[in-house]
DNA sequence: CTGTTAGCGCCTTCAC
DNA sequence: GTGAAGGCGCTAACAG
């Protein structure tokens, strides 16, 4: 099946509407942005004719011109990432109230296809480019002579002289472990993912300082294996056989906290009165639709994707100093039925 | 802490080059393109300038020129769907191999923002659109006079002159039914989403017809509610009550069968020995973690964006009459143990 | 108030 | 084989 015709051709330029007009160029062009002295007849009879016209002003004259194209790159390392999304989500967002519009490219985790998405965003001359790792990790640099600002969101850059954001795993540690004291709870354990990337340690470090200020120990070693339900419930598992006192788990996910969640359901621990489940990342579907629903920390990434366009726009096109350096984002905790029973 | 220096400027432009070469702006162009007559001599000089000068050649100076950009718009009604992702993966890379760069619009599911974003895409003069809706019902036409083809993904329009993209749930629903009796099941049940969505009624259709074509009769009502894992444990419940003769459950998404699968082990059914169960959308993160893991259909979502940008690659620029129509994509079985047992 | 002129950076005839 | 000139669509000085 055909549709009978292709789509009309793209509408008339400005040096259309200035004739149909009747006047010059110049005139139509500022009567068209509200510059300069234009007689408001005139102006009425230039903003008819671009009506008619279905006149647009075509952006790639104007940036050429200007030398700012209103455009960024967002450079992703890996679309299939969890958290990629949250904080494109929220960069488009800000950007969006800005006018400006976003080039999505992903390299899939391969540096020569990064470089070649790098140049050919600088090609397309964009205003300025955020950078989204999937682990919060480290990454390189993309070094110090692109042309444009630069924003690492998520993955900080190992170059300090780069701006950095990224959520503060170590805060959200602690904060796993305080809500749990808070709770009553003072027989904790750890139950966390790959021990490779930096989130778990981070966390994990966290975890233990809490512990600490508060002159607790946490009961058995951290458990460190990869993010996986699974996990969470061999884990479970084992830890429940050897220190079967613990009254509380902190998990590193809500993947694994849901793993610890069922096997406490096997083997007839009542979840939170026994003892109490936390899980981290607060991924909804996972979260809300857990027995009972599950307590965690939600990392405000599409509020950080908002913080990293922000950024970037304060500084597209002006050439003052950019400020430099990691910041740590603060992280939330969102309290459900795993720590706390519902009345 | 602040960085010294603001990046490097946008390297030199083709008349730089030309004069560092010695040669004119014209030669300089022929050189680097290697297109015309020119001496291997001069050319030599020509490249070596650009190397030196970094040069690289501003994309919008091209595409004011030649009147093609080689930038597409990819409007979404709504990121957070998990359908959307792939479908955006997909299409990013069909498109990053053909040098075209991806616009990305986030409409939020608001009309006024989609029109907004529409209408700034073609003042970018991208050289097509795809559009790609969060769920498989049809949706308004973008209308017939953009100047651009525009392809529909995952939500088809609602106008039969344009071409739309979706997956076939109708023979979704089949294949779960076929893939039971391929098992020895017979008495099948179908527990699904909100029966306000086309993909819950395309897939029960299917369900119904797969069964009546082999001679049986659905066990129950299909059970109707909403897309959640919370549904799929009461509805098992209430369906082992009234129908405990059942030998396989047929979900209507992944999230429904961990909620079944959850019953089930409650109520000291075995799966798949006592009842099989199959999901649907093959969400990796649910199936694989399930006890047992989970049998699932995938609509082949990455697929199906490239597919969009092919579409639009192979009509863009050219006027010939475009394709039309709504085509249904094939999905795919994905066999795991909660339908056949490990050996 | 309005129109003319000069580009933004690049490519493509055309003469030489 | 090479260069000069025109123009893609638009805006920012300037004159008139």
């Amino acid at each position: 099946m055909h549709s009978g015709q292709p789509a009309a051709p793209y509408p008339a330029t400005l040096n259309d509407v200035a004739k149909v007009a009747g006047v010059s160029l110049a005139t139509a062009s500022k009567a068209i942005n509200g510059r300069g002295d234009v007689a408001e007849s005139t102006r009425k009879r230039v903003l008819d004719a671009a009506e008619r016209l279905g006149f647009t002003p075509n952006q790639l004259a104007r940036s050429l011109l200007a030398g700012r194209t209103h455009t960024v790159g967002l450079l992703t390392s890996d679309l299939e990432g969890r958290f990629v999304i949250p904080i494109l989500m929220g960069a488009e967002d800000a950007f969006g109230a800005g006018q400006v519009n976003v080039f999505l490219c992903d390299a899939r985790g391969d540096n020569i296809r990064e470089q070649h998405h790098l140049k050919a965003l600088l090609n397309r001359r964009v205003d300025g480019i955020i950078v989204v790792g999937r682990q919060t990790d480290p990454r390189p640099s993309l070094g110090q002579n692109v042309p444009v600002p630069v924003v690492y969101a998520y993955a900080p850059s190992e170059d300090p002289a780069d701006l950095s954001l990224t959520p503060d795993n170590e805060a959200g540690g602690r904060m796993l472990v305080e809500h749990l004291i808070s709770c009553g709870r003072t027989r904790i354990a750890h139950i966390t993912g790959d021990p490779a990337y930096a989130a778990a340690q981070d966390r994990a470090r966290g975890v233990h300082d809490a512990l600490a200020a508060a002159g607790l120990e946490l009961h058995g070693e951290v458990m460190f294996s990869d993010w996986s339900e699974r996990w969470g419930r061999d884990a479970a598992a084992m830890l429940l056989e050897q220190h079967p006192e613990v009254d509380a788990i902190a998990c590193g996910s809500d993947q694994i906290a849901r793993g610890v969640l069922d096997t406490l359901r096997d083997l007839g621990r009542q979840v939170p009165e026994d003892v109490a489940v936390i899980g981290y990342d607060n991924w909804e579907v996972l979260t809300t639709n857990a027995r009972p629903e599950l307590t965690s920390i939600d990392a405000n990434l599409q509020q950080l994707g908002r913080e990293a366009a922000r950024h970037l726009f304060k500084v597209m096109g002006t050439s003052e100093p950019r400020p430099a350096g990691t910041r740590y984002l603060p992280v939330r905790l969102v309290i459900r039925g795993s720590t706390i029973a519902r009345r």
